[in-house]
DNA sequence: ATAGGGTTAG
């Protein structure tokens, strides 16, 4: 804040003519036009001792503090920047004599940009405006970009005043930056009009690919689209950033239709192949593909790869995962070892890698197997952090091994134990109908975090199946109690291209009534038994019990894709939740008596329904 | 020298 008072106080920001004191020219003076020899030096500099011993080299050739050789230093600090290479940047910017020209100001702030250290950044704008250098273009880029990774949004706006005052907020440099910072620091809405008023309404590329980042990062893929579309319609060409998004955005929606039409866009445009970042572009479809239950494409496009990061590898195994599939996982898995041991330079597998593997192993019910890998992480130098943690315990208590799952949580130390590991657990209490663990575990998460909806449901239909309805009664009051407010269930399902979505109990659906008939004579036909037990409401009759669990949002979606795809087409549908018991059980008579397969993406994992099995294997 | 970017438990 005391820097965001500085730039505004700043005369050179609040005079129609900025102040430029005159340059002591003398710095300028005999400088030699050829590198010195030590500086040959610089771009074989790895670490900040070799730069030191350059900088030693240059003193003893007494180059002591010539600006030149500290312009090298810092530029090449700057270039690869970390905290270290940034401090000793700063040391030798110290000694630099009073300058006028913008550059080395810009490329310091550019350092701080990447490391990031926002505040730093701002100090060397403030320090630009107290010896009345005029910032250029590339003053503000940075200066955003680091107020954006920092969240510093009364900075940024400060910036974005003092960039209009000089005239480049415009600038197709800038602006990208500016709608990114608002976007970054959640103000969506401020982004968004910036986008919008610009002139040309946000024709470069660039802009539009912060305004799609920015829905497709805050969960708005639906939003993210329609730029897309927009972008199309207006002739704007998309880049390779474009389609990262764009696929991004295909996945949380699971819409593979469209997401297949990304794909072959992207191939068409060359963005797989001979670029700097046809990688990053194969990743996001080999995700596109297994978010959106195709495996199959999802291993062919990472098979065409002829070279592949620790990322590509990491993407491919967590779809193996999210398909239950732990034998491809670990088999891609070995595969990587291999081509380390025949390529020293080939990529290893990181913290990410690992909790692919262990939730494969989770899904496919593999508990010794994942102990094994996550015992193994050590061997590759890989410190396991809360979210594989979180795997062991979902590893261990899903198999039943609910006192093991326990002890582990309480064993990590304070800063591994969240609220989260337990939430985990009181899952796996419920699955395995175990009330008393479940009880306690359920009192743990309310010591941190009361607010959860989904919590109180959890532990009030476990008492519920149990029978114990008064302890489920009293959960739900509680709840109530607390204003804690459970996601509503919903389901989405594309047909022919379009995303249709239903939620639980929907009546507003066009086509309601229909649906309802539908899954009511599924229910009659298909010699299901609804598992009322799960619904624990006041006051209600069996038949209430059954016609809530018909509302089901999944339910609703598979009844409106048998409706409306021809025979035997595959229907796909995403919910927003894990998937209910009881849809998953009339699921599997669907496929049978309609020769369906049903793909539904959980929030967790993909269930593939066929005749009358699950891939789960009802492990879930 | 400047902008926008892929994988991440349950």
């Amino acid at each position: 804040m005391a820097a965001a008072a500085a730039i505004a106080a700043n005369p050179l920001l609040n005079s129609s003519s900025p102040a430029r004191p005159d340059n002591p020219a003398a710095n300028r003076r005999n400088l030699p036009t050829a590198a010195p020899p030590p500086l040959t030096l610089l771009p074989r500099c790895r670490s900040l001792r070799d730069l030191s011993q350059v900088h030693a080299a240059a003193v003893k050739s007494g180059l002591n503090d010539d600006p030149l050789v500290l312009t090298k230093l810092i530029t090449f600090c700057c270039l690869h920047p970390s905290s270290l290479s940034m401090a000793y940047a700063r040391h030798l910017f110290d000694r630099m004599p009073p300058q006028q020209d913008p550059l080395l100001f810009n490329t310091m702030t550019r350092g701080y940009a990447r490391t990031p250290t926002p505040s730093l950044a701002i100090g060397i704008f403030v320090l630009m405006l107290e010896h009345g250098v005029s910032p250029d273009g590339y003053t503000f880029p940075s200066l955003l970009k680091a107020c954006a990774a920092g969240k510093l949004l009364p900075e940024g706006k400060q910036l974005h005043g003092a960039a209009a005052k000089l005239g480049f907020h415009g600038d197709p440099f800038v602006l990208p930056t500016l709608i990114n910072l608002y976007a970054d620091c959640g103000d969506l809405p401020a982004a968004r009009r910036l986008f919008d008023q610009s002139d040309g309404g946000g024709s470069c590329a660039v802009c539009y690919n912060a305004m799609i980042t920015a829905c497709a990062r805050r969960s708005l893929p639906g939003e993210a689209l329609q730029l897309f579309r927009r972008m199309q319609a207006e002739g704007v060409k998309p880049t390779e950033v474009t389609v990262l998004s764009v696929l991004s955005s295909c996945a949380m929606l699971g819409s593979l239709e469209l997401g297949r039409w990304v794909h072959g866009f992207a191939q068409n445009q060359g963005f797989l192949s001979s670029s700097s970042s046809s990688v990053k572009v194969a990743t996001a479809v080999i995700d596109m593909y297994g978010k959106c239950g195709s495996l199959e494409d999802a291993a062919a496009v990472f098979r065409a790869m002829p070279e592949r990061d620790t990322q590509v590898w990491s993407a491919m195994i967590i779809a193996c995962a999210l398909h239950g599939r732990s034998d491809l996982a670990v088999s891609f898995f070995r595969e990587m070892q291999t081509q380390r041991e025949e390529d020293g330079a080939a990529a290893g597998p990181d913290g990410v890698t690992f909790l692919g593997l262990l939730s494969a192993c989770s899904h496919a019910g593999k508990v010794d197997e994942g102990l094994q890998l996550f015992r193994a992480m050590e061997d590759f130098a890989v410190s396991p952090e809360t979210k594989h943690y979180g795997c062991v315990v979902d590893l261990l208590a899903r198999a039943g091994r609910l006192r093991e799952a326990h002890d582990f949580i309480l064993n990590l130390s304070g800063e591994n134990s969240s609220p989260v590991l337990w939430r985990t657990l009181l899952g796996a209490c419920a699955s395995h109908g175990d009330v008393e663990l479940g009880k306690r575990v359920f009192a743990r998460i309310l010591d941190h975090d009361d607010s959860h909806g989904g919590d109180y449901v959890i532990l009030s239909n476990l008492c519920a199946a149990a029978g114990r309805w008064e302890e489920a009664r009293a959960v739900r009051k509680m709840m109530k109690e607390k204003g804690a407010g459970k996601t509503p269930g919903c389901s989405a399902i594309e047909v022919g291209g379009a995303v249709h979505e239903f939620f639980s109990g929907d009546g507003r659906h066009p086509q309601a009534a229909a649906l309802r008939r539908m899954v009511e004579e599924m229910a009659e036909q298909l010699g299901y038994a609804p598992e009322t037990a799960v619904v624990v409401h006041e006051g209600m009759t069996e038949e209430e019990k059954a016609a809530s669990l018909r509302g089901h949002s999944e339910k609703l979606a598979m009844a409106f894709g048998l409706l409306n795809t021809p025979p035997g087409a595959t229907l796909r549908i995403v919910k927003n939740l894990r998937v209910c018991k009881d849809c998953h059980a009339m699921a599997k008579l669907i496929s049978a008596a309609f020769g369906r397969e049903i793909l539904l993406r959980d929030l967790n994992r993909f269930h593939h329904f066929k005749d009358g099995k699950c891939s789960c294997g009802d492990y879930w």
